[in-house]
DNA sequence: TTGAAAGCGTTACCAC
DNA sequence: GTGGTAACGCTTTCAA
């Protein structure tokens, strides 16, 4: 691998003349500059980005923090962020979170522009503690999927995604409704799913419409839970004509609960999901639609300018809309 | 950030002995290593991974390099991946792959020990040049789902995949059946497509099924794609009774188009699909299952003994099954 | 068993 | 404009 002074030797200059160069200062002569540049194309060098660290005390990569743990949500965010990163000078690292326990100890490592020159967030609420650990070390932050007051943010409005579901059903004609989300205190500090029952709560009281307990079903998140939450519900003497899933992964338990039981979907079921998820399209799925890859896309524009020295506190709220499938339709017998 | 002289200062020794002492060397005395240690844990101090590669003329990441766009197999052997990185010393530098320009350049960048301690790559075969300038550089390699000679791999029998695949819709009296798939020249030199519809065609040969070229359909890898293709297959004068989709983001379209045309599956049409993506039990589609997430696991179990200094050439073949949902049936007339 | 010192490849400050 | 040089934090060889 050509060194630097390899580069200097074959341009005639100093190593730090070709440094100049390379990093774009203005203070060289407009021959010079073309002689570096020719030199370090012919032996196509590139600059050690070790070194690079080292010498500037900030890493030239980009940690990205998520849980990647059956979450097709997050795989998409990720999708978004690596296409956009992929064109940057930055390097990806990505840490996998799995417990709650993981997740501060990484967080504190990582508060180093020496070991990460900034750093985003997919899905996880970083505490007080977090955020100032971070921007006392003055590593850069964003957060996606979240909206946290002093850091960079893209994000959604959980509650209108709830209202709109609310609405969806109430205009189809459904009374009978049940809500499967997460558990309330989830490990990650993750609010969306109760954010998002609250608020269809409240617009299905503006109809008089309220949810019985047995129709709440909080989980931990994953298919196989919210699965087996359904048949507690489709077991009831009198069963949900429709059933509000916080996410998409969620929904797919539902729809499979459903078939399984014999359940007609639409006809004496309606399930609403909430995502679009990629495999939501074939499951035929009606859900609130949020835009998970250029969730991303907008996360690696706001650390990249970040990085640029752009003033922090640049968030950005993404729109959320109804995709209608095959999932929903008025009851069968309209109450 | 506490660094080594300061842990030096603290045990009342050299930087030389704390670096001794933390990297496990066995020359120093019981008392120092154990004043050393106690010293570290009291400052915190964790090495600074640009000044370790700088000096170690070699990265502590492992650099993974994976055709991420729209892909869930890809994203679940990911998550197998970084949950056992996850708890390494080593960083996971993410590389998503979306031309096949981008590769070539990639790769040669990726050949140097002091940028990437480590690669592997998912779902993607390196050419000759390729292996040869990493195993040059130095750089163990690992690849996930693809056998490449003198790598070491995860992968599967993809001709084995096939002939199951064909029995089962024989066995269950199938005879006018279909195959939607890869185009053969896929942009990353990737064959399982074409080496599973070869295997699955001698296969139905025995038993003197033959598939007209009208009922072949090779498309650029997609669910979109896959679903036109089906369109084309349902339009024909007299269309298949089973299809056999190379993967199951391409079944997934293969069920989007019968749904759409009202044929009724499996009662009209049987479809099987490959991998076992999480999203195929929701869908009810039955599969040739491959260990996804396993993959990740062991491609990871790979690396991490590859830079112990294992020998490399140690490939590991992963198990097919059989996984039986709702998209399959005899078809109705049996011929 | 331990320490001093050189070296890894860059950048940035200070002279010229 | 450009070059010399110290410094970034660590590992390792060589002496002691």
């Amino acid at each position: 691998m050509p060194t630097i002074s390899d580069v200097a030797a074959k341009a005639g200059v100093s190593a730090a003349t070709v440094s100049r160069v390379l990093r774009g200062k203005p203070q060289v002569a407009a021959s010079t500059r073309q002689r570096v540049l020719t030199a370090a194309e012919e032996l196509g060098y590139s600059p050690s980005r070790a070194a690079q660290s080292l010498a500037l005390g900030r890493s030239s990569s980009i940690g990205v923090v998520a849980p990647l743990a059956d979450s097709p949500s997050v795989a998409e965010r990720l999708g978004g962020l690596t296409a956009r990163l992929g064109a940057s000078d930055y390097d990806l690292t990505l840490f996998g979170i799995n417990t709650s326990t993981e997740r501060v100890d990484l967080l504190a490592e990582l508060a180093d522009p020496g070991r990460i020159g900034a750093v985003v967030l997919i899905s996880l609420r970083p505490t007080p503690d977090e955020v100032e650990a971070l921007a006392a070390a003055g590593v850069p932050t964003v957060v996606i999927d979240a909206n946290v007051p002093s850091l960079d943010c893209v994000y959604i409005d959980d509650g209108e995604g709830g209202r709109l579901a609310a609405r969806t059903l109430l205009a189809s004609g459904h009374r009978r409704i049940a809500f499967v989300g997460d558990v309330a205190d989830s490990e990650f500090g993750f609010t969306s799913s109760e954010d998002r029952r609250i608020a269809f709560e409240d617009v299905l009281a503006t109809a008089t419409v309220q949810i019985p307990d047995e129709y709440l079903k909080r989980r931990p998140h994953g298919a196989d839970e919210a699965k087996l939450a359904t048949f507690e519900l489709l077991d009831l003497a009198e069963p949900p004509t429709a059933i509000f899933a916080a996410s998409d992964v969620q929904a797919s338990g539902v729809l499979e609960a459903a078939h399984e039981r014999g359940v007609d979907v639409p006809g004496d079921l309606s399930v609403i999901g909430f995502d679009d998820i990629r495999s939501a399209r074939g499951m035929g799925l009606t859900t609130i639609r949020q835009p998970l890859e250029e969730s991303g896309a907008y996360g690696a524009k706001l650390v990249l300018e970040a990085l640029e020295h752009r003033p922090i506190g640049m968030s950005i709220e993404l729109p959320l809309s109804l995709v209608s499938r095959r999932s929903t339709a008025p009851p069968r017998t309209t109450a």
